[in-house]
DNA sequence: GTAGGGTTAG
């Protein structure tokens, strides 16, 4: 406001002088007549001055220019609010005529993300005479908008119908990006029409050529890509330019998000030059797409190649840690982010407290997560779901408190979290309020995920009959999960009616699932009925169904170790055979009996007791013990749910060979330690 | 001024 007159400055900060004591009462003009009286809270303050600068006299006015200053003071604006201001001072009539004033506006408030899409709309409406570069400006913003990102293509047929501008290189990407996160081909194409019809070999234009060939990729036309592809890539072969390599990075990203990570990888690996995000696109496509080994895999490979991680590539590859619970190595990204001074942000924070978390170390990620700085509602579902995942729900719930104290509005994710937290710990009440709290207060739709937990609940805690009701009610159609949640309780209380409903229309559902057979069959095992049980075999047999095998790995000295049922080509196969004899011998000595009922053939007794003794988690444990000093924990992680003799006698053979040993299942971790577990045989 | 990679989930 430099060049203000002093009268006009001497106005305005008695103006704040008096909105900072409190209120004020504001006279409103209409056609020059007063109006109507209103209270003015200092929260409208900034609202006030724009429109007390705006009354000035426009002589005391800035006057429209390119100069540099204006981008200066455009980035000095930190708020929407900031914004209005400097706009205020732009405005005479109403009209800004200075196309390039009005594109640093634009910028601001449609791309940068405090911005307010509206009201770039609105200014680029008051544009006088917009030209190629405000065109490309409004619609870039919307492009790259959540909510609405087909307005770029609504803006774009309007400016074909313009005569004094026409489209070049920089409109179309932003157009093309728009019609490719919505998945509109019919759109895409009048796009592409359109870049044709422009001649001057617009459509070879790299950042016009990567947006086409990513729509055609998104929208399913494989082949067509790869047509635009191949002309434009191969023949550049020779000198590969950084726009080269981006082709194909949207080449590689397009047949992974297609479901094709071999084709992905084919690419991958077919590459004249890999750049970072090359390598960081693999990694999270397999990280993604369930491929947690493979992620590790070419995130070893990448750095034995000498590419330096960044932030983007610990982001990606984190999940792939947690989920196989490889500690050390998520231990060593920390680090890694730490030395290379790499900001701790809500992002990457959120993906190492979930490391931490899915590694068995809840502590590590409590703590970490108060040293953040800033948490978003990922953040908080995160250590929600952390802590519940480690059975202790009641923090868990403390946390909920403390995030809608925060101001921070839980997601339905976050629901998932403190669900499943309640069901861990049998908190069947605190459930039921928490899903009518979800709805009511947050205004949020329970999805298949929460009914999900609500019947793994009440199921739990041996409440069949309310939990089946619930799923007979349920507005939406039930899935599998919600199924198999409700066959695990019959399993667990042992309900032999509703369980066989449950697992035939189960079958029904899904009859290539291995699951629902093994249930049923289970079920027809704990009754005795072993004819019914040679049935299900056979009729599983016909139709090619075989059931998960059970697998668990643990991390030593920074190598994952897998071992499967029964597994016996380890290399240490072994001293590991001596140490589950050793374990046996240990657990019978103390009293144990081996709890025969979780073996569900039909077999002689000794004979199953020798099947439980091959449970991968126990080979584990035996390698754990063979390979590590005494005294140090094992972190045991493992596909299927741990077996009910496994979890005895894991209690046993911490307290007999004084280790800690925490084992993740496919649901939740299980602290051993001195013959106990955190779950209180609750799970 | 424009293109490619990122966190939570029963």
């Amino acid at each position: 406001m430099a060049s203000m007159s002093a009268g006009a400055l001497k106005a305005l900060f008695t103006l704040l002088g008096l909105l900072s004591l409190g209120h004020l009462i504001f006279t409103i003009y209409k056609d020059g007549l007063p109006f109507r009286k209103e209270l003015i809270t200092p929260i409208d303050l900034e609202v006030v001055v724009i429109m007390a600068v705006m009354a000035l006299p426009s002589a005391h006015l800035p006057s429209d220019s390119a100069s540099p200053y204006v981008q200066v003071e455009v980035r000095n604006c930190k708020t929407m609010r900031d914004l209005m201001l400097f706009h205020a001072r732009r405005i005479k009539t109403g009209r800004i005529r200075d196309p390039f004033v009005a594109a640093e506006i634009l910028k601001f408030c449609a791309l940068d993300e405090r911005g307010d899409l509206q009201y770039a709309r609105q200014v680029f409406n008051q544009i006088e005479q917009p030209n190629c570069f405000s065109w490309n400006t409004i619609m870039r913003a919307c492009s790259d908008s959540e909510h609405q990102p087909l307005e770029a293509f609504v803006i774009f047929r309007e400016m074909l119908q313009q005569e004094e501008v026409e489209p070049n290189r920089f409109t179309f990407p932003s157009v093309l990006k728009a019609c490719a996160q919505m998945a509109r081909i019919q759109e895409g194409k009048q796009v592409h029409g359109q870049i044709i019809k422009c001649g001057s070999g617009l459509d070879s234009d790299q950042f016009v050529l990567s947006n086409l060939v990513r729509l055609y990729m998104i929208c399913g036309l494989t082949q067509d890509a790869c047509r635009l592809f191949r002309k434009n890539a191969v023949k550049r072969a020779g000198s590969i330019s950084e726009g080269t390599v981006v082709l194909w990075n949207v080449m590689v990203d397009g047949h992974i998000k297609n479901g094709d990570i071999i084709g992905g990888r084919r690419l991958f690996d077919e590459m004249p030059q890999r750049s970072l995000v090359s390598w960081n696109g693999m990694i999270a496509g397999y990280a993604q797409n369930g491929f947690f080994k493979e992620a590790l895999e070419i995130f070893r490979e990448m750095q034995l190649k000498g590419v330096n991680p960044n932030y983007v590539t610990l982001v990606s590859v984190l999940p792939a840690i947690a989920r196989l619970g490889a500690l050390e190595l998520g231990k060593w990204v920390h680090a890694y982010a730490k030395k290379n001074k790499m900001e701790v942000d809500d992002v990457l924070g959120s993906a190492l407290i979930d490391m931490y978390a899915k590694c068995g170390n809840i502590g590590k990620a409590v703590q970490l997560f108060h040293k953040l700085p800033q948490k978003n509602t990922i953040t908080w579902s995160t250590i929600i779901g952390g802590l519940a995942m480690h059975g202790q729900a009641r923090e868990a719930l403390g946390y909920f408190s403390k995030m809608e104290q925060a101001g921070v509005k839980p997601s339905d994710v976050c629901y998932i979290g403190v669900l499943s937290a309640c069901a861990h710990a049998g908190l069947v009440h605190e459930g039921r309020d928490y899903f009518n709290h979800m709805v009511k207060v947050s205004g949020l739709r329970p999805k298949l995920e929460h009914y999900g937990c609500m019947v793994d609940l009440l199921g739990r805690a041996g409440l069949l009959e309310e939990a089946e009701e619930l799923i007979l009610n349920m507005p939406i159609k039930p899935d599998d999960v919600i199924f198999k949640a409700l066959l695990g309780a019959c399993k667990m209380h042992g309900n032999v009616e509703i369980g066989k409903l449950v697992a035939e229309s189960l079958m029904k559902l899904n009859p290539c699932d291995s699951g629902s057979y093994v249930a049923l069959s289970n079920m027809y095992a704990l009754l005795g009925n072993w004819d019914a049980v040679a049935k299900m075999r056979l009729m599983m047999k016909e139709i090619d169904i075989r059931k998960d095998p059970g697998c668990s790995w643990i991390e030593v000295d920074g190598m994952i170790h897998e071992f499967l049922v029964e597994d016996d080509l380890h290399p240490k196969a072994k001293e590991i055979h001596l140490m589950l004899e050793e374990m046996a011998e240990k657990l019978k000595l103390s009293g144990y009996n081996p709890d025969t009922n979780h073996v569900l053939l039909n077999i002689g007794e000794e004979e199953k007791e020798s099947k439980l003794f091959y449970h991968s988690e126990k080979i584990a444990i035996a390698f754990g013990l063979v390979t590590t000093s005494h005294g140090t924990p094992l972190r045991i992680a493992k596909n299927l749910r741990i077996c009910g003799d496994c979890h005895s006698s894991i209690k046993l053979i911490s307290r007999i060979f004084n280790r800690k040993i925490v084992i993740r299942d496919r649901k939740r971790f299980h602290h051993f330690e001195s013959g106990f577990c955190s779950c209180k045989d609750y799970w």
